[in-house]
DNA sequence: TTTTCATGAAACAAATGATGTTACGAAAAA
DNA sequence: TTTTTCGTAACATCATTTGTTTCATGAAAA
């Protein structure tokens, strides 16, 4: 099953722009996701559609994110990437007229819906700003590590 | 994304074959279930390496359950079928040098995690008698509104 | 003003993985 | 011995994501 790894790849991508003062190329995003420029383009539009990013064109141009980190949530931007399919396991058709297999839909959608609002709440809790900072911690304890050997 | 439909086509098949007494074939059941038979072989063979079905070949030959329904746990047939990946979305790069994507995962991984412990905890709480039972409930339901009509 | 750098967008190619199909062998019963 | 049915391998199809090529457009630098 190939997973969509979208929202994967803009944290990724936007936490490097954090680190950054000033804007950062698909150029160079595609370098840190290890793919293209055009695909960081196709997926960061999606961000820049919800408002979350700005891109400039031309010399010194690039994107920057035009947003509070503790304000953007995974939520957001799951959101902003059009809420794609949350589950790889799903019904085999989704309008039976059989009596049997709307009983089998109806009891898997029941638990798949659950455990969705579960992610989509968790996702809500947790901002950019949480995870620059777990980021800044690894990357001290990081350093530590490497002090003591 | 595709989604993985076959635990939803082994319920539908499961609870044809309880409504019925003797063994169903491979051809009967991929007529219920709108497929071909040998997906259904490949399919239910599964279900009996795990033991819950078993199959005899030739003249009066099919499929029959091989288990008691109020034994047989979603989560059972989930892990029968090879426990396939729940979520259609992931990491872009599992095993990332760069900590920014090691952060990102980890956050990631535990909000999926948590959702799919809550989906496989469901899972074991759902029998095929569950099941069984609300189909009968549905069908009796569907009798009553037609008898008014 | 021309060149260079960057995004925007369309069209196409490749890769992936589930599902469907064909074909044939093996076993069991009529 | 013929029919039925599963078991299995090999291959085809289909859908979807991701990657690639290409060119147009806009903005800053030379």
């Amino acid at each position: 099953m190939k997973r969509d790894s979208r929202l994967s790849s803009v944290l990724h991508a936007l936490l490097h722009m954090a680190e950054q003062d000033g804007p950062v190329t698909s150029e160079t995003l595609a370098l840190c996701l290890g793919t293209n420029p055009v695909v960081v383009r196709r997926t960061m539009g999606y961000l820049r559609q919800a408002g979350i990013v700005t891109s400039e064109r031309g010399h010194a141009g690039g994107w920057r994110i035009h947003a509070d980190l503790g304000s953007v949530t995974l939520r957001q931007l799951h959101e902003a990437l059009g809420e794609p399919a949350t589950f790889a396991i799903g019904n085999r058709n989704e309008t039976p007229e059989c009596l049997v297999e709307q009983t089998v839909n109806a009891a898997l959608e029941g638990t798949f819906a659950e455990a969705e609002a579960l992610l989509l709440t968790r996702f809500s809790e947790i901002t950019l700003a949480d995870l620059a900072s777990d980021f800044a911690r690894r990357h001290s304890a990081l350093r530590h590590s490497r002090n003591k050997s």
